[in-house]
DNA sequence: TCAATAGTGTCTGTTAGACATTATGGA
DNA sequence: TCCATAATGTCTAACAGACACTATTGA
């Protein structure tokens, strides 16, 4: 019996681009290649994984999270999903590539999945979104992650409700309409206990 | 260089014991140690915990889901966390022990987060039940894994609006009061989409 | 009878969703 | 001017939380 390969770290990056999610893929490799390193018996995964960033992409990202480990050919595969600012240029080697219904691999469809899960526990809508943004904008990203549509006045009642942002005295300009203003993520209240049982998630 | 020990799977089974969590832990091996089996490189981590499940204590959980892969001393270890029914025996070798405030080890206050969080996206409250159970139990249920006081009516209001649960024809008298009707779990309605985006998680 | 728990009816404040309206820019 | 988008005010139905009350058992 051959020797088990080593664990790896794999790590999918996504970022906002042209009003929707791309993924940060490596250029070489085969249309489901990630980002993948080995996993040293001395290191943590996060630790792996951190290292994995800096080194292929020059930076951190805004937000990261453990999706799940799974089993890759002989080697287990411990993947992550990370979220990148947008505007970030792929570095050599690399290519965006936009992530559309479409989505082949397991891999890929476990990770999407984990940030429509996580959309509502942690500020990952904020950290994909650059440092000021349009509530427009905010809006196009949760009706893009929870796959449907959301009521414009009732988001941003809610939103200002948890005081999540606060504007800025910017606004930008978008082709036709009236230009919208710019607001920026500043949380400012604990989390206050939810009030109700929810129910309507199961079944 | 030694080389590196094989990736393992844990497992931390609960159930409901006395009005509150047990764990089933190993009677022998330390207080934190965990159910655990080496992972082959020729089997998933969802194939290895169910064998583990059948040998260990005869039998599949209710409810299984994985919560992380961890560092643990130079191994990786894939942790998973399962609900049995009340009642279960405790097999040869294994004892019940209930979680209470100070969870010791990192890896059960993980699988204790894991239950909370996927409380309300999947059924796992009416797993860690057995087949029938009165709506005081089940409010118990979610109290302890919220950690939080749930209001009764609303409670109840709300599970009958999701059509979770259908009332059987028997009644269980449990000490003073008036006998609670049983109830089993038995969700009529697909999962609608749910209404709001909510904020109140984040900050 | 009292204590304890189950279960229900009603009220009220809050909120989600619908709709309409104004505001402000570009074509 | 017309059109497109932003932003906001109002209405209503639904709902959460509070409270009170009835129901039914054991002590």
């Amino acid at each position: 019996m051959a020797a088990a390969p080593s664990p790896s770290v794999a790590l999918l990056c996504c970022a906002w681009r042209d009003g929707g999610l791309a993924a940060l893929l490596p250029a070489q490799g085969g249309r489901d290649a990630l980002l993948q390193a080995p996993l040293p018996s001395t290191q943590t995964p996060d630790a792996v994984v951190e290292a994995l960033a800096r080194r292929s992409i020059g930076r951190l990202p805004t937000w990261r999270s453990q999706v799940a480990a799974l089993r890759d050919g002989s080697a287990l595969t411990v993947l992550y999903v990370a979220v990148l600012p947008p505007e970030t240029d792929a570095p050599d080697g690399m290519r965006w590539q936009s992530l559309g219904r479409g989505t082949s691999s397991a891999a890929m469809r476990a990770a999407l999945a984990h940030l429509r899960d996580r959309l509502d526990r942690e500020p990952l809508a904020f950290r994909l979104l650059g440092s000021s943004f349009t509530l427009s904008d905010l809006q196009q990203v949760y009706e893009l992650l929870l796959e449907r549509r959301v009521h414009k006045a009732s988001f941003r009642r809610a939103l200002m409700a948890a005081h999540l942002v606060e504007p800025t005295d910017q606004w930008r300009s978008e082709g036709r309409g009236r230009p919208a203003q710019l607001f920026r993520y500043a949380p400012r209240r604990r989390r206050g206990a939810p009030r109700a049982v929810r129910f309507d998630l199961l079944g």
